[in-house]
DNA sequence: TCTATCGTTATTGTCAACAATCCATAGATT
DNA sequence: AATCTATGGATTGTTGACAATAACGATAGA
């Protein structure tokens, strides 16, 4: 959640990190309108990091900005979230062929010891999607960054995940699918660590593509008002 | 260049437009360090939208700011660079092959009248490195925006672009290669014009292959101190 | 009753002063 | 002589007030 070593904490920084989760949450809502002292007196600042916060997110794609008619949560369609994970298909399979390339092995070690834990939570937490989500971010997390490929992961940890994290909370992940993606996961893994990119990357490809019909079917089904 | 139709041109995005260009152009000189208050006589601005300007470069990863501590322009190593294409080749061939099935018959009219005028000036300018960087541009940024993919071509045009445009003024594209570059551009614009989605992403990925390999070259020949 | 224009109002954009923090230089100590 | 510490200066982070702008409502005309 929180990145490395900031020195110093700054309050831009504070106001970036609230709206940012408030926005994931839900908290504030999508399309939701809503003025820069309101989100003042609700997160206790001041306009000035405030606003420097609103620029940060702004770019990232998480809110709109019209001048002299305020923000609001950009809100995504059903078919921009399916476009999302096409993205994440070529993007991350890339991360995954050299992440196969470059991970130390105690990296990979890690990486394989994580996905231990999260079978354990799976098990003891049955349906509780939250820990489940959670471990998926953490070994797609851990994937992007050992791809040394400092863009790469600064686009999908910046960008993208919190897109998908954001969407997670309205479309809880699904209820068949945590055993299956853990197993995913797992071969993923594997062939991390037998350091064969090809497959780690044809691996990620057909994971994700594989979230991404379980996301389509599921919006077919009218499950889920996006 | 400029971006639609912005309702207002606010200070703030002055400033972000003028840093992002001095930058680009090499004006800001990589690693240099510089002060808020040197930028605002310099560009004639106050800190206030410089300081919002600076929050968004920041988050497009190009330039780094440490608290209290001043920001400088980020430096990107070789090797970050030939990571960069990496990252453009999967990118880009989804956004090739999406254009393919989305891009509107006008679209592909323009998009091949594009390239006749670019052929133009590359016969009229010899060795104008310039324009034929232009004409690149010109050609990936319509592809970019014909794909249909809002995040897509946000994170394109946003992110990498800028990256790419940036070490163009240095390693000014390279002599030989704006003709063949020039001939594989007419081979996706074929391949989208006939709807073959899965031929114009393997196009698109070779081309951006060959110009990432060509870096490579001149980097070992040492023609560039990136 | 509907539309268009105008004025008000509230919100955002901008500015300049204040406070907090870090960097560098100079001094003292080991 | 070298290193550690402390103080001064400069720079950034923050704050509150001011000005510009667009949305909203009211009024008049069709």
């Amino acid at each position: 959640m929180s990145e490395a070593a900031t020195q110093t904490y700054t309050r831009a920084d504070e106001a970036f990190d609230c709206l940012q989760t408030a926005i994931v949450k839900g908290d504030l809502a999508p399309g939701e309108k809503i003025g820069e002292v309101e989100l003042c007196s609700r997160f206790n600042l001041t306009r000035g990091p405030l606003r420097e916060a609103l620029g940060r997110l702004e770019s990232r794609g998480l809110l709109v900005r019209r001048p002299h008619a305020g923000v609001k949560v950009v809100s995504v369609s059903a078919e921009e979230l399916l476009e999302l994970y096409r993205i994440r298909e070529t993007m991350e399979g890339l991360a995954a062929r050299q992440a196969a390339e470059r991970m130390t092995d105690e990296e990979i070690a890690d990486l394989q010891a994580t996905l231990d834990s999260h079978e354990k939570m799976i098990e003891e937490a049955q349906g509780q999607a939250y820990y489940q989500a959670e471990g998926d971010y953490d070994f797609h997390h851990r994937i992007a960054t050992g791809s040394r490929n400092t863009k790469l992961a600064q686009m999908l940890l910046g960008d993208l995940y919190y897109m998908v994290r954001m969407y997670r909370y309205r479309l809880s992940t699904s209820s068949g699918r945590p055993h299956m993606a853990l197993g995913e996961h797992r071969r993923i893994a594997e062939a991390i660590a037998q350091r064969d990119g090809e497959l780690a990357e044809f691996l990620m490809k057909r994971h994700i593509n594989a979230a991404r019909k379980n996301i389509e079917k599921r919006i077919q089904n009218g499950t889920a008002g996006v």
